[in-house]
RNA sequence: GCCAGCGUAGCUCAGUCGGUAGAGCAGCUGAUUCGUAAUCAGCAGGUCGGAGGUUCGAUCCCUCUCGCUGGCUCCA
C-alpha cells in the first residue's frame, strides 16, 4: 500500500501523504479560511481528521449552509465550556444543534438567573476571542467511562455506558469534555456571533420522572448580520403574537375568573369567526357534506363503547351525575356522528356519507401546556367524518385532500407541507384494524398525493394506533409551519360501534371511516390567521371593512348615510363620530387595521363622493361612491386577499 | 404536571432599602368643528393577582394558592 494518496479539492488535484488532514490541504493550497470542517467523499468530518484514502475533499467555511449545524453544535460546547469555567461542579447533560439554534442541559443546584446568562455569554465571547482550540480524542470505552467519572460527570458516564461504541470519541475544550461524534470547529474563533436567549427546564432523557435539568438556549450564525436578522425575526414574531394582537384589536380575551385555556370571543373576533364559519358551511354544503349539530355531553356508556374511558380518560373532565347516570363533556365528536349513522340501517347506495360539524369539545390539558388560542381546554373542531365503502375510498380521499387544500387557500395559505404518517413496521402489533385495511388505506392516501403531484414526507411510525393519516401544515407569512388539517383513517370506532352497511350482496359489511379536521380548531386557526396577517385581515374577513370618518360634525349625517349604503350592500361598516380631529380618527382606524377608510368633508358632501384611504397604502384620493362600492363589493364577494383601487 | 421568571389603574410601565402608590395612553366631562397616523383642559380610576403568616405597621419579607410567560413532558 502506497503511503501517498491523491486528493481532489475543487479543480486542483494533488498527491499527499496518507493520513494528511484537511487543514494541511488548506495550508498547501494557500486557502485562507477560516474553515469549520471538511467534506471528505461526501462525509462531514473534522479539519484535523486524517484522510486515509484517495478522496474528493471540500473545505467547509463558516458561511456554507452545511456549516450552520456544526456552528450550532460547537456553540453548544462553547456554552458548556463557559458554564464550567464559571460554575465548576456543574454536570453537563446533552447539547445538540436544533432547528433554531442550540441548547445545553445542565444539572446544578442553583437556578441560572438572567444575570447568570449574561455572565455566561460574556465568558463565551472571551473564549471566542482567545480562539480556544477544540481537541478530539478517542478512548476505549472503559477508559472513557473512567475519564468522565474522574471529572465527576455522572451524566456523561451514563451516556457513554449506554451509547458508546468500543472506541469513544471525545471533544475537549477548556474544562469541558463531551462524549460526541462531531464534527466540530477546530477552534472557537468562528463562533463570535452567538447569543444566549433563554433558560428553561428539561428532563434528563426527556423522562418526566427523571431528573430536572436546566436548559439554556442560544442562537449562533456565521455573520453578525444573520444573527441580527434572526433577532429581528424574533421581535417580528413577538409583534405578530396573537395573544398580544387579539386583545389589542378587541378580538378575543381570557379571564382569570373564567379559568385557564378558556376563550372569550369579543364582538369583533366573533364577527370574524362568524364569517369563517359561514364560509366553511357554504363550502361544505357545496362540497357534498351535511353539516350536523350534536350535544356537548353524553352518557358514560357511550364513552365506554367508544373506548375513550379506557384510553383517553385522563384528558376528559370528571363526569356529572344526572338522574343517577354519569355524563361526560365530549372530548371528540365521533361517537355522536356514529349514533346518527346507527339511527337506521344503511345500504351501500347511501354511501359515501360526508358529515361535518363545528363541534365544541373539551379536553383537559395540563396547565403548563396552555398557550393563547393555540392550546386551550375548550375549542370548536371543524370536524367531519366520511363513511364509505372500500370501493369508494380512493375517490373520497382524493376529494377530501383537494377540498382541504382549496379551503386553506381561501384563507391565504397556499404554501403547505404535507406529512403521511404510517405504521411503525417494527411494531405492528400496537395498531388496531386488519392488515389489508391498513394497506388499502395507506395506498389510497399515497395515490391521492401522487395523483396531485404533491410533495410529502413519509413519517414512519407516526400513525395513530387506529389508522394512517395525512397532515397538512401551512406556512405563514414569516415561514413558520402550523399544523391544521388532519385526515385520518379510523379502524377502531367502526369496530367498536359495529358500524355496518348492507352491500349489493345483501350482506352486512364494515364501512371505512375517515376523520377529518380541516382548519383544526376555530380557536387555533383564528390564532394562526392573526399571526399570519399580523392582525390586518383581508377584506372579506375584517371585522370592520369600511370606516367612514367625517371631518366635522356637519358631515356626520353624510357619513352615516354612507355607512348605511355599505351595510345595505353587505359590507361591515362603521362611522367614527367622535369629536376628534380627522388625523386622530385616521390613526385610530389604521391602528384598528380597517382595510378601507373613507374620509368625508365639505367637498365630498357637496359632490357626493368620498376620499379613500387603503390600509397600508395611504391616501388614494377622491372616489365616486358607486364605483367604490362596486369594487369593494366585488373584492368582498370574491374573497380577494388583496385589494386594488 | 415539572423547572425558571413574572403578576402595581382597562393598556404600557414607574415606585416603595416595610410607614397603604404615580405617569402616559384609554375612559368620563367641558372647550375646540378641525382635510389624511395622537387638539387642549379638568375629573375619575388601584383592598399593588388571592389567602395566610412575620411585624406596631406588608404592595414590599416568608408560606401557600391562582394566573401568565419561556421551555420540558403531554397532545390515543
Amino acid at each position: 500500500m502506497s503511503d501517498k494518496i491523491s486528493i481532489k479539492v475543487g479543480d486542483s488535484s494533488l498527491t499527499v501523504d496518507r493520513g494528511s488532514r484537511p487543514s494541511d490541504l488548506a495550508v498547501r493550497l494557500g486557502e485562507a479560511g477560516p474553515f469549520v470542517a471538511a467534506r471528505v467523499n461526501g462525509r462531514l468530518q473534522d479539519l484535523s481528521a486524517p484522510i486515509e484514502e484517495d478522496a474528493e475533499v471540500a473545505l467547509v467555511g463558516p458561511r456554507d449552509t452545511e456549516a450552520l449545524d456544526i456552528l450550532r453544535h460547537s456553540a453548544a460546547h462553547l456554552l458548556a465550556h463557559a458554564v464550567l469555567d464559571l460554575y465548576p461542579g456543574t454536570q453537563t447533560g446533552i447539547g445538540p444543534a436544533v432547528e433554531t439554534g442550540f441548547y445545553y442541559d445542565f444539572l446544578r443546584e442553583d437556578p441560572f438567573t438572567p444575570e447568570d446568562l449574561e455572565a455566561i455569554e460574556k465568558r463565551m465571547k472571551d473564549v471566542v476571542r482567545e480562539n480556544a482550540s477544540v481537541e478530539r480524542l478517542v478512548l476505549e470505552k472503559g477508559k472513557a467511562v473512567e475519564f468522565f467519572a474522574e471529572k465527576g460527570q455522572e451524566l456523561k458516564v451514563e451516556l457513554v455506558r449506554e451509547k458508546g461504541d468500543a472506541a469513544v470519541s471525545i471533544y475537549r475544550q477548556g474544562p469541558f469534555a463531551d462524549f460526541c461524534l462531531g464534527p466540530h470547529v477546530p477552534s472557537t474563533g468562528v463562533l463570535a456571533n452567538v447569543k444566549l436567549l433563554s433558560v428553561s427546564g428539561a428532563y434528563w432523557k426527556g423522562d418526566e420522572r427523571g431528573r430536572q435539568l436546566q436548559r439554556i438556549y442560544g442562537a449562533v450564525f456565521a455573520t453578525k448580520k444573520e444573527l441580527e436578522d434572526h433577532l429581528v425575526m424574533l421581535e417580528e414574531a413577538k409583534k405578530r403574537d396573537h395573544r398580544k394582537l387579539g386583545p389589542e384589536l378587541e378580538l378575543f380575551g381570557t379571564s382569570d375568573d373564567l379559568g385557564g385555556g378558556l376563550i372569550l370571543w369579543h364582538p369583533k373576533g366573533s364577527r370574524v369567526r362568524a364569517v369563517i364559519e359561514q364560509h366553511w358551511r357554504e363550502r361544505h354544503w357545496a362540497g357534498g357534506y351535511e353539516v350536523l349539530y350534536t350535544p356537548h355531553i353524553g352518557r358514560e356508556t357511550l364513552w365506554q363503547t367508544s373506548g375513550h374511558l379506557g384510553f383517553y380518560k385522563d384528558s376528559m373532565y370528571a363526569p356529572m351525575e344526572i338522574d343517577g347516570q354519569n355524563y361526560y363533556l365530549k372530548p371528540m365528536n365521533c361517537p355522536f356522528h356514529i349514533q346518527i349513522y346507527k339511527a337506521k340501517v344503511h345500504s351501500y347506495r347511501d354511501l359515501p356519507l360526508r358529515w361535518a360539524e363545528l363541534g365544541t369539545v373539551y379536553r383537559y390539558e395540563r396547565s403548563g401546556t396552555l398557550h393563547g388560542l393555540l392550546r386551550v381546554r375548550g375549542f370548536t373542531q371543524d370536524d367531519a367524518h366520511i363513511i364509505c365503502t372500500p370501493a369508494q375510498i380512493d375517490d373520497e380521499i382524493l376529494r377530501v385532500l383537494d377540498f382541504s387544500i382549496s379551503i386553506l387557500a381561501d384563507f391565504g395559505f397556499t404554501d403547505n407541507k404535507i406529512e403521511l404518517s404510517v405504521r411503525d413496521p417494527k411494531n405492528l402489533e400496537k395498531y388496531c384494524g386488519a392488515d389489508d385495511r391498513w394497506c388499502q388505506a395507506e395506498a389510497s392516501l399515497v395515490k391521492a398525493l401522487e395523483a396531485r403531484g404533491l410533495a410529502y414526507e413519509r413519517m414512519e411510525g407516526e400513525a395513530v394506533f387506529y389508522g394512517p393519516k395525512i397532515d397538512i401544515k401551512v406556512k405563514d407569512a414569516i415561514g413558520r409551519l402550523w399544523q391544521c388539517t388532519t385526515i385520518q383513517f379510523d379502524f377502531n370506532m367502526s369496530e367498536r360501534f359495529d358500524m355496518t352497511y348492507v352491500g349489493e350482496d345483501g350482506k352486512e359489511h364494515r364501512p371505512y371511516m375517515v376523520h377529518r379536521a380541516l382548519l383544526g380548531s376555530l380557536e387555533r386557526f383564528f390564532g394562526i390567521l392573526v399571526e399570519h396577517y399580523k392582525g390586518s385581515f383581508p377584506l372579506w374577513l375584517a371585522p370592520v371593512q369600511v370606516a367612514v370618518l367625517p371631518i366635522a360634525e356637519r358631515h356626520e349625517a353624510y357619513a352615516l348615510s354612507l355607512v348605511k349604503t355599505m351595510t345595505d350592500n353587505g359590507l361591515r361598516s362603521e362611522a367614527d363620530i367622535s369629536r376628534e380631529k380627522v388625523g386622530k380618527k385616521i390613526r385610530q382606524a389604521e391602528l384598528a387595521k380597517v382595510p378601507l377608510i373613507l374620509v368625508v368633508g365639505d367637498k365630498e358632501v357637496e359632490r357626493g363622493t368620498a376620499a379613500l384611504r387603503v390600509h397600508g397604502q395611504g391616501d388614494k384620493g377622491e372616489v365616486e361612491v358607486a364605483a367604490f362600492l362596486a369594487k369593494a363589493k366585488e373584492f368582498h364577494q370574491n374573497k380577494n386577499l388583496k385589494v386594488d383601487f
